[in-house]
Order: structure tokens, then C-alpha cells, then sequence
DNA sequence: CTGAAAGCGCTTACAG
DNA sequence: CTGAAAGCGCTTACAG
């Protein structure tokens, strides 16, 4: 079944039947009905690629997840360690959202994923052979996304995620942000003022935007209440489980244990509540926990996670929004958006006296 | 930049550009080489929509994630509770591994969500506009399944996961199932192994072949092992946490109390948990709780949630590997396989002396 | 081994 | 208001 043939069942030619289905104005109301009705009738779809072909829109948007691990590193804690997108739910909040969002506005969503610097041609590829009209980046470093960006050239309706914006890219791209700065300040803030003044971190990736911010901006927490930092209280880590765990054991062999810890995601923090436990200690009594990102399974463990919400779905609606917006206006609207925190309290601080 | 430029450069026909592009053999290599060198250097790529638009496949599968809810339920259990999928973490394992597996094999994945009957046209218009070559219905419900098999006729390669086989649609598509039979029967034992013998349920949505399958198999294994079934030990739940919360009040307000409940997923053992714990009781010691599904949640709960693994990802590779497998053969392979259950022990329950 | 030509199914100026 | 025709970018018999 095609357009021929539902012109030739009503008796109109094919540019009438495309012309219905197109909405064009000025058809008298009983051509319409009766080129609808044949439609229905017949079952008729209108090819997509057809009509991308002649120009039209795909009407589908891209979801890229980039999650490149350089070094592979060991993962004793992790139970079930499948080690790819699946073994890791962070994204999934973000993915779903924009689907939703996505086919509210009539768009589908073609989702891939990149976890090595060779799978990038998944990107450019979507974009060349035109089988998205738009895309949005999540996951990746700053350096990859540059990387990115030159190999799709700037002809290209793209968004992403947790990216620095810098005089060089800002108008190639839309760019939706976290505000992992002042989640991470007032992460601190309420640490400082529960009472603590031992404050220990596990950062996250700092090679990431939001790892390194969440670093920065803690130390300036510190800074301006008149706190020291201590060496001994900063572990490394990189988002991942294990390295919450490595960093908490290095924490807590600190001569003299901080009592409280901003571990810079909620992954991290079940690590740290492991090494916690195992060290016989107990959250909040012990030694405060708060963590970032309210992942689903804050609220899950024991005790329940106080964290930083940062809500992924609301950066994923704004991500496919803006994006239909450029592809409605047929070219790129730069913008940078930024998407708000608050603090989820839970049961894994506690105010202490000095 | 198209076909014709690049033959241009070359100083070939577009026939000899698309042949080489398309692996054709009897092209001497010389030639080869120098249209292979003219793509790399003008970034050409071939335009997907005019490839399928001459018969070729679009080598793009789509995965339907099912969700549809006829009667809004109260979620007072559930905090931050956005209802819709990204709510919903079961279905994200099975929707990133597909994405996963298809990739590796150069397919694209578009995923959409259909959360109301009148969403069904999504699946339809996906396989008629002709944007997949063939795709996987999850979440759905048998008479729902159904009715999308009348939609979308019987000229498409399509996969269902959890669905009931029968003389009539076993020849309309692909089927993954999961072991419930097996899963349940061995939960229910190993609670009855454990010396349990007043044992309580929380079923699942017994429209879905899971819920019920489930159910059923459970009843069994206490008829074999000569044990009652008791009536106040049975709550009919529908997967959802609160189901399970209000499912476990209703059981632990029986006379004798149960010590042990098998309840039907993971995500009702949340709630049921937290019933336990309004009523200052305690798991395992008063009594033993194991669930279903084997969600990443169900190692962070405490205590850790000893539950029935059937892998998701397992399943949404076997989807993929089946989709691929018909569409290069270009006609659907009908085809039942099942996926495997093992239990997976944790902390929740505990052995008792009759 | 290779080119000219047809054709996939649509939309959109163009002309009336 | 509406039809005939061109054209989107590819692949594939067909002929040589």
C-alpha cells in the first residue's frame, strides 16, 4: 500500500493524498474526509524514509551514552558486575525521561551507546547517514566530547549533558548543566552546619565536569567557614562503587577519623558504607555520610542515604526539548541551561557538639 | 556529498562506488582502494533513507517497553514516585542490554514506551512506516499482546518477552520467556527446606503470565510437599511497591502469624519490608521474607533481600540475537526459548525448628 | 569488470 | 483547488 494506490482508491492524484496528509490548507472538507477515510481503511502509513529522503524530518532524536573506561579496574565489591551500561543504572533515569519526553512530542529516539574511544563512529554515523535530525551526548569527559565534536562537524542539532562551556564550543551545541556547584556547596554547608568540622571527601571522576566542580566547590565550602582542609581526609575516587570503597578505607586510617564524609556520588557511597561497616563503625553514630545524585537506591539503604538531588529526568526533558525547538526552527539554537539541586535528607547525618 | 560526487572524484559510475560500499566481490582491488580513499577523505556516508527506500534493511530494531496501567493506584509508599517508567527501574537491565547486544551486531535500537491502550499506535506506525526491521513487545500483558498482534498483522519479525504460547499465536512471533515455573517452585521450596511450613504470598499482577505462573507454581510446590495453603496467607499484589506494602499488612494482621512469605518481586518486597518494620518486627529473625527478580536494588536492602535471579539481560540478548537472526534470513523464524532461574541466597531468611 | 537506466515512495514547486 | 513532473540518493538487474 502506498500513496499511488490511496489516489488511485479515491480517484485524486498522489499530490493530493500527500497534501492531506501533510495538512495542507485550502482542500475542500470532502476531499479530505474521503482521502482519510481510504487511509484508515487500507491501513496506509507513509514511508519514513520516503520522506526523508525528500527532505523532511526523521522525526527521531538521538541518545548517546558514552561511558569510556580508559583503565578497566578491579571490582571485588561488586556483586553481579556485568560492567556495562546494564550493571550501571545512573543513566537510566535520563534515557527513560527522554524517550517520554521524545514521543509526547511525536519524535522517536534512537539510543546507542559508546563505551570505548573506537565506538565513537556510532555517533557520527547516526548523524551523516541522517537517521536523526538531533542528538544529546551524556557521559562524557570534556576531552572526548571535544573529540566528538570535531568528528561531527558543526552541521548538527546536538545537546549535552555535564559539559564545560567554553568560548570555543558555546555556540556549537546546546549545553544542559547540573549545578553540581552549588549542590556540592550546600552539601557542605549542611555538614558544617550539623556541627562537623572534620570533613572528609571522596571526589569523584575529576576528569568529568561534575567531579571536578564538586571538588572545587567543596573546598571553598571549607574555605569561606574558616575550615582546614586535611589531607589525609580527600580519597580520589571515579563514580564508581569500588573507588568508594578504597576511598573510605583510606579515610578512615586517618590518625584522627573526620566525622563526616561528602562522597561526590551515591554509587560511591554504598563503597563507603561497605568499608564503613567492615571497620565495625556505624553510620551516623560513628562518622555522617552524605552522597549526590538521590539515585533510586539512596533510599534503599541502611540507614537511607541523605543526598543531593540532581534530577536527571528534568535535565533529559530539557535536553529533548531544546532540541525539538532548534529542529522545529531547522538550526541550531545554542543555549546553556542549568538544572537545579536541593538536598534530600535522610538518616545518614547527624548533628554532633563541638 | 553523495554517491555521485564521490564517483566523480573517482572517475567511476555511482554503480561502482555502491558496489564497492556494498562488498561486492569482482572489483579489482586497485579500484576498490581508490573509492574506499575518496569516502574517507570527503566524509562521505551513504544516505540510510535512500538505502532502505530501494528494499535494503534499515538495520534498526525497536524495543516496546509495555507499561500500561488501567486503574491509578495510590503510591504513598513511594517517595520522589514520577510513575512512569523512569520510575520504574525493572525494565532498564532488558533495555540496556538489548541496546548492547543489537549494537555489536551494527544495529541501531529505537526504544519507545506505550503507557496507555491509546499509545499502541507507536508499535504499529514503527513497523509499518517501515523505521525497524523487526522489534521486541516487553511489559505487556497477554490480551494486550494480543491486541497489538491484530494491529500490527502478521508480516513483521517480531519478539515478545513473558508471554503465554499457545496453538494460536506460536507462529507469529519470537517468545522469551523467563523460568517462572521453576523460579517460583524452588523459592517456595527452599523456604519449606528451610523448615518453614506456615508460608504466606504476595502474588504478582496475575493478568501478567508471571503474576500468574508465579502463583501457580507456588501452590504446587506446597501441594507436593503436603503443606496447607492457607487462605489469610495469600495477598493478591501487582508488582508494585505499594501493593506489596498493603499485601504484607494484610498477612501479618492474620491469627497465626506466617514465617515465611514468598513475595512476587523485588519491588513489592520493598514495601513489604517496610510493613514489617511499621508492625517492630524484624527480618529473619520473626520472619523470613525472599523475593523475585534479583533487582539491583535487592543487595543494597537490609537486610539484603535473598531473591530469585532471572538475568533480563540474559533474556534481551537472546531478543536480539533472534531479531537479528530472522531479519537476515528476511522472514520471522518463530522460535520459544526459555531463560533460567537460580536463587540467590542474602539475609532474609533464616532456618527455624519445627 | 562496469556504466546507463529504472525505480523505491514520497513531497513540492510549477502551471493551470 | 489540483495534477503532472521532477527529484531526493541510493541499489540492482541489464547489457555490454
Amino acid at each position: 500500500m502506498n500513496s499511488k494506490e490511496i489516489a488511485k482508491i479515491v480517484g485524486v492524484s498522489r499530490s493530493t493524498v500527500s497534501r492531506v496528509i501533510n495538512n495542507y490548507p485550502d482542500i475542500p472538507e470532502a476531499t479530505r474526509e474521503k482521502v482519510l477515510k481510504a487511509i484508515r481503511e487500507n491501513n496506509y502509513y507513509p514511508n519514513s524514509s520516503a520522506r526523508r529522503l525528500v527532505g523532511m524530518k526523521s522525526s527521531t532524536l538521538g541518545v548517546f551514552v558514552v561511558d569510556i573506561k580508559d583503565n578497566e579496574k578491579p571490582h571485588h565489591v561488586i556483586e553481579n558486575n556485568e560492567d556495562l551500561l546494564y550493571g550501571n543504572s545512573y543513566f537510566s533515569p535520563f534515557i527513560n525521561a527522554f524517550i517520554d519526553q521524545a514521543n509526547k512530542a511525536q519524535y522517536y529516539v534512537l539510543v546507542s551507546t559508546v563505551y570505548s574511544s573506537d565506538e565513537l563512529w556510532k555517533i557520527k554515523s547516526s548523524f551523516c547517514e541522517k537517521r536523526i535530525d538531533g542528538g544529546v551526548i551524556i557521559g562524557s569527559k570534556d576531552n572526548e566530547y571535544e573529540k566528538i565534536l570535531e568528528v561531527i562537524g558543526k552541521d548538527f542539532i546536538i545537546a549535552a549533558v555535564d559539559i564545560n562551556v567554553t568560548e570555543e564550543n558555546k555556540d556549537k551545541a546546546i549545553y544542559i548543566n547540573l549545578n553540581n556547584y552549588k549542590g556540592a556547596f550546600e552539601a557542605t554547608k549542611y555538614l558544617i552546619d550539623l556541627g562537623h568540622r572534620d570533613i572528609g571527601i571522596i571526589t569523584g571522576d575529576i576528569t568529568k565536569l561534575s567531579g571536578s566542580v564538586r571538588f572545587e566547590s567543596f573546598k571553598q565550602a571549607l574555605l569561606e567557614n574558616g575550615i582546614q582542609l586535611n589531607e589525609d581526609y580527600i580519597a580520589y575516587g571515579d563514580f564508581t562503587e569500588y573507588s568508594g570503597y578504597i576511598g573510605m578505607k583510606k579515610i578512615l586510617k586517618s590518625s584522627r577519623r573526620p566525622t563526616a564524609v561528602f562522597v561526590c556520588n551515591d554509587t560511591m557511597a554504598i563503597g563507603a558504607y561497605k568499608a564503613i561497616g567492615e571497620m565495625g563503625l556505624s553510620i551516623p553514630d560513628d562518622i555522617s555520610v552524605i552522597g549526590f545524585d538521590n539515585s533510586q537506591i539512596s533510599q534503599y539503604m541502611y540507614p537511607p542515604l541523605t543526598s543531593v538531588n540532581v534530577s536527571l529526568p528534568e535535565a533529559a526533558k530539557l535536553s529533548a526539548d531544546l532540541l525539538i525547538k532548534s529542529i522545529e526552527k531547522k538550526e541550531l539554537v545554542p543555549e546553556v541551561k542549568i538544572v537545579d539541586t536541593t538536598i534530600v535528607e535522610r538518616a545518614s547525618c547527624k548533628r554532633i557538639d563541638n
